[in-house]
DNA sequence: GTTCTAGAAC
DNA sequence: GTTCTAGAAC
């Protein structure tokens, strides 16, 4: 069987290591939490609902009460694997991955796999939807707007530091800034 | 999504 | 000469 039919393409490989036990650090009834394959940070996961769920600007009211479980085990599980990091908790406007997935995300952005302007920008411009807003859209407008024109634009921006907007011409001086901030940290005292 | 690597940018 | 980005992957 060549490797590239649907059930093997990259794309589909969530949906595969959902149903991997070995990949699987918490799951119940409704959600599958894994381990990111290429941690952009120090620490970075996915939660994935078990049943399929339409893509972000498809959504309806329907979907609000999933995406608030899924919330909320987000944060319980970032809580538990780390108390002293600033978390987020979102989704990629354009994903690459087929199957719905929440990223809980650190913000260090430690990582080696952190190597191209795309993963940067996808964690740090409008293509990372926070899953409060998403939600909060939902709930008073029934749907969620996205410009995909907009958002592909915004990968290939110029790269500036999450923390204090400093621009900066390539990803390895970017990468070489962002470890001087303190206040990846919940508190920054 | 990643790997590989040509050639642009420095 | 080295660093860095960006496009193909059959």
């Amino acid at each position: 069987m060549s490797s590239s039919t649907t059930s093997g393409h990259w794309s589909q490989a969530l949906t595969a290591a959902m149903s991997d036990p070995q990949q699987i650090l918490d799951s119940d009834d409704q959600i599958v939490i894994i381990k990111d394959k290429y941690p952009k940070a120090l620490y970075h996961f996915l939660v994935l609902p078990r049943r399929k769920m339409p893509n972000l600007r498809n959504m309806t009211k329907n979907d609000l009460d999933l995406l608030k479980y899924m919330h909320n085990k987000g944060e319980a599980f970032a809580n538990r694997a780390n108390k002293e990091l600033k978390f987020r908790f979102g989704y990629h406007a354009i994903p690459s991955m087929s199957h719905l997935h929440m990223h809980i995300i650190s913000q260090d952005f430690n990582s080696l796999c952190l190597k191209t302007v795309k993963h940067w920008n996808s964690f740090n411009t409008k293509n990372f939807v926070d899953s409060a807003d998403l939600i909060k859209e939902i709930e008073t407008k029934g749907r969620f707007e996205i410009d995909q024109e907009e958002i592909s634009l915004l990968l290939k921006k110029d790269l500036s530091c999450h923390v204090c907007k400093q621009s900066f011409s390539t990803l390895p001086k970017l990468k070489d800034h962002i470890v001087l901030h303190d206040v990846t940290r919940r508190e920054n005292k």
